[in-house]
DNA sequence: ATATATTATCGTAATATCACGCTCATGGGA
DNA sequence: TCCCATGAGCGTGATATTACGATAATATAT
């Protein structure tokens, strides 16, 4: 989408804006929520589940992946997928230092309002 | 993007995936952190301190304040954005939530595995 | 009134997303 | 061997995003 300028930021910043990025889309969310629920479970099972065709849950499935949020392992003819631990904890642990970083109510997070740059 | 189907999905998943997706790029995660350490500031901070046209940053904080994470306080000619904590406060559990509930380290989260299902 | 500073919005181009149907590769059973 | 089921992947059309410059809108200062 447009000439994408991310090298200008920081890998934290865009490893952050991947995480958020694979969760924002409810069909995602519903997904995660699902797999959750299951420990690991077919492709099948969550087109069964949710009001939308293979194809596209195979898409958002990939989008999922490639964020590293999920795995999928081979057994047999099909693919049972599972959230995968190590980086959802990661991915838990970024947003959430996200959120208590920048949450307004904490006077810790703020500079001390330099003259020089609000003048 | 297509024919979307979001009225499929739950309210909660809808509200996850707006701030997730919000989240979701580089320049808004580091517009929100610039924006924490100020406690409010105006239009023209971020565009000195992020390497990206006055129009673009004005385009992210009105998706950032379309998701209501962010508002804006008219002040003479220049806005003053800042944080709206109590929607980022909401954001905040709610992601927090999903995190913790889809933790794949928490057996309880699972169902009881129904036979009739993984058969 | 005119000029300046600040932010929003429009038009644009390139790219990404969403959802679908169709096809393809693979493994298991008749 | 020939099907069927499973799920990945391609191509499509519609829509959204990203980024920019240019312009418009607003409020203050001269």
């Amino acid at each position: 989408m447009g000439a994408s300028k991310i090298d200008n930021f920081t890998p934290a910043q865009i490893h952050l804006a991947v995480y958020a990025k694979a969760l924002g889309h409810p069909a995602r969310i519903a997904i995660v929520q699902f797999l959750a629920q299951r420990k690991a479970c077919l492709c099948g099972d969550i087109v069964n589940a949710l009001p939308l065709s293979q194809s596209t849950i195979s898409q958002h499935l990939k989008e999922l992946k490639n964020a590293g949020l999920i795995r999928g392992n081979i057994d047999g003819p099909s693919v049972s997928y599972c959230i995968d631990e190590k980086i959802w904890n990661r991915a838990k642990r970024a947003l959430g230092n996200l959120f208590e970083n920048c949450d307004p109510a904490n006077e810790l997070n703020r500079f001390p309002e330099p003259k020089s740059m609000t003048v």
